[in-house]
DNA sequence: ACAACAATGTTGCCAGTGTCTACTCTCGCG
DNA sequence: CGCGAGAGTAGACACTGGCAACATTGTTGT
């Protein structure tokens, strides 16, 4: 009878990306607070030290995390507007955009908390990167509705920003309770007309 | 010579009160990770075990926090918006709103984060309470601005809930550093005068 | 082929922490 | 006056993050 004990080798292979996915189970089941270095260690099956070699800190691993997270925001956020149709109207990929927003931040709570609440270190720019690159959607959407006169206003980023702020606000004061899930369709319904209601061009008296 | 070793009576007198203040200072200079009980207990000379007599959980000590963050926020709002006069325009008062909101944020960062990222546990009823009590003052707000006919829009509790949840997104954008501090001004600034032209009455063609 | 070396994991340790239980002190009330 | 409830103390336990010293493996230059 063979030896049933999986011997497994000395060097795991991929820890780095093992620990990251068990860190987010962890964090969808826990949350971040109670997410511990040893017991992701131990999820993969390895020393309680091991994880040191691959995040310095407890830090970094949260980081890593919430840097992943913006990568995957982005993609999710690019894919959802891109199916609109490349010159499909505005408010269609406006919606798109906020619904797929808020669609990924409840499906990831506690992930979006994270990402929000991570003031990174100061070394780490990845994950700032990730951020704006996820958030830099947006401002091309507005200013591609300003060149086609869709849209009025002055600065693009800024009202991006605003946009982006609004949407973020609206999942935050869901994830904290206060606001309840059903409500969720309809807000961020009335955020977006709201806003393409103050940003349209003025009608010709 | 008398002794110095100044003899502290065995009944502290109000240690929730003097372990609350401490706490705010730690929040303060060291975020809310870390912030222990036990060094929180030293602070006020005082045994580990002491804050347990008024708090049953760390939680319990953070979600008590959040409650009087919540409260004193409402009461800097009321004051803001009362300042500008009782019949003061509404985009006076709306602006003097958010601006009172982004001030309070941006003074207590690590106080508003925890206030948000705050799932209060299931029997916390009253950080909710302060919280909606904080909030609801934008709502009265748009819905007079409806009555006197100068807002149009059908449910004032959810537009205030969108503009409520675009101020606090600026914020936790700013206090997570995708936006710098130099920008707060115009963002709060354009974010309000978007939503007023959103919300105007129909000019008569 | 092989020695040196850099990566990667392991064990053991330390200082802290939150929480629990049992004990002690003090004040106020019958 | 005594005594019980509230408020603080002391000790223990299981756990954590971080560090240092050691072990094992893969790689690479010669």
């Amino acid at each position: 009878m063979p030896d049933t004990t999986e011997r497994r080798p000395y060097h795991h292979g991929n820890l780095r990306t093992d620990l990251l996915d068990a860190a987010e189970r962890g964090l969808r089941a826990h949350g971040a607070e109670r997410l511990s270095l040893r017991d992701l260690a131990r999820d993969v099956g390895v020393s309680h030290a091991a994880p040191r070699r691959h995040f310095a800190d407890r830090r970094a691993l949260l980081d890593a995390l919430a840097e992943s997270g913006f990568v995957r925001l982005g993609e999710r956020l690019r894919t959802a507007v891109n199916e609109i149709g490349d010159e499909g109207d505005l408010p269609a990929r406006l919606h798109a955009f906020a619904s797929a927003y808020v669609r990924f931040a409840t499906e990831n709570a506690a992930l979006i908390g994270l990402m929000n609440s991570s003031k990174h270190r100061p070394g780490a720019t990845a994950v700032a990167e990730a951020a704006a690159a996820a958030f830099g959607q947006i401002s091309d959407l507005i200013q591609d509705g300003q060149e086609r006169g869709e849209l009025e206003g002055d600065d693009p980023e800024e009202t991006g920003l605003v946009i982006y702020a609004t949407v973020l606000g609206i999942t935050s004061m869901l994830n904290s309770g206060m606001v309840e899930p059903a409500r969720l369709e309809g807000l961020v319904g009335t955020a977006v007309t709201q806003f393409l209601r103050g940003a349209r061009p003025a009608e010709p008296r």
